[in-house]
DNA sequence: AATGTACGCAACCGCGTCATA
DNA sequence: ATATGACGCGGTTGCGTACAT
């Protein structure tokens, strides 16, 4: 299940953890801490990397941390979480006591391929594309589920990420910058792997996430609050999620 | 029973951020 | 103000197991 065991050229072993090495490592932490994680394995008789200790104390060997099977109570914060935090594993992590951010990213990733497969999302996804986004240019076109609550962006718009794509939407309204136009990107998205809402972020400017950005903009800051029940609807209703 | 495929866990990697010299 | 090192986070990958054919 896990990488093999192995040393890379300098002598540093990497993959599967042994038991003595488990040990090795809890024992020197409970006795002298962490403090300097990169001096550690050298002082706790490890051939490790510090990263690698780090990794191994945080998501496995640290106290009080729960593992495997999620209670339906922790699965609907970290949803809920997500939608409103996007990909921010260490923040979701906070709000669930003993679960890590490693451990909630792997549940996520679990989750988005089965919810991806649901009837009821490939359905809202059709549904999605009768709606298109008509401002887009042919082969750009996709569609888009607005969060709940985006987050301005100082009074410029709004962003929204889809996963690993951007999309902004300016307001003509905008008090601090009424002259720019409204604007919206619509990014392609794959829908077999990423769930089509969230993720606001600001725009980075790489390939990946670089919007495409459209100059005409009259119908583009216009997203309904049924579109949005409607989209909330179909994505929150439960009945594909577990 | 053998083989192929999908899934899930655990580890690694790259990069951003922060502290310090 | 800048350079450097350490840490932390998020994304990706490897591989064992479970399940399907």
């Amino acid at each position: 299940m896990v990488r093999a065991p192995f040393y890379d050229k300098n002598g540093v072993k990497k993959g599967a953890w042994s038991r003595d090495e488990d040990t090795r490592l809890s024992d020197y932490i409970q006795k002298h801490g962490h403090s300097n994680w990169r001096q550690l394995p050298k002082l706790a008789g490890l051939l490790r990397c510090g990263k690698s200790c780090r990794l191994r104390w945080l998501n496995y060997l640290k106290p009080n941390l729960k593992h495997g099977n999620y209670t339906s109570e922790e699965e609907e914060i970290i949803i809920k979480l997500h939608y409103q935090l996007g990909n921010k594993w260490s923040l979701i992590a906070e709000k669930l006591p003993g679960r890590t951010d490693h451990e909630i990213k792997n549940y996520w990733h679990s989750y988005l391929k089965t919810c991806s497969k649901s009837k009821n999302y490939k359905e809202t996804i059709s549904e999605l594309k009768s709606k298109p986004c008509d401002t887009v240019e042919e082969n750009d076109t996709q569609h888009f589920v607005p969060p709940e609550n985006p987050i301005s962006d100082e009074g410029k718009g709004f962003h929204y990420i889809l996963e690993s794509s951007t999309i902004t939407i300016s307001r003509e309204t905008s008090v601090e910058d009424n002259s720019s136009p409204a604007s919206i990107n619509c990014p392609v998205m794959e829908e077999d792997n990423v769930a089509p809402w969230l993720v606001f972020e600001s725009f980075s400017g790489d390939f990946w996430t670089d919007p495409c950005t459209l100059d005409d903009t009259s119908t583009t800051n216009e997203i309904s609050s049924e579109d949005i029940d409607f989209l909330i609807q179909n994505f929150y209703d439960g009945s594909y999620m577990f």
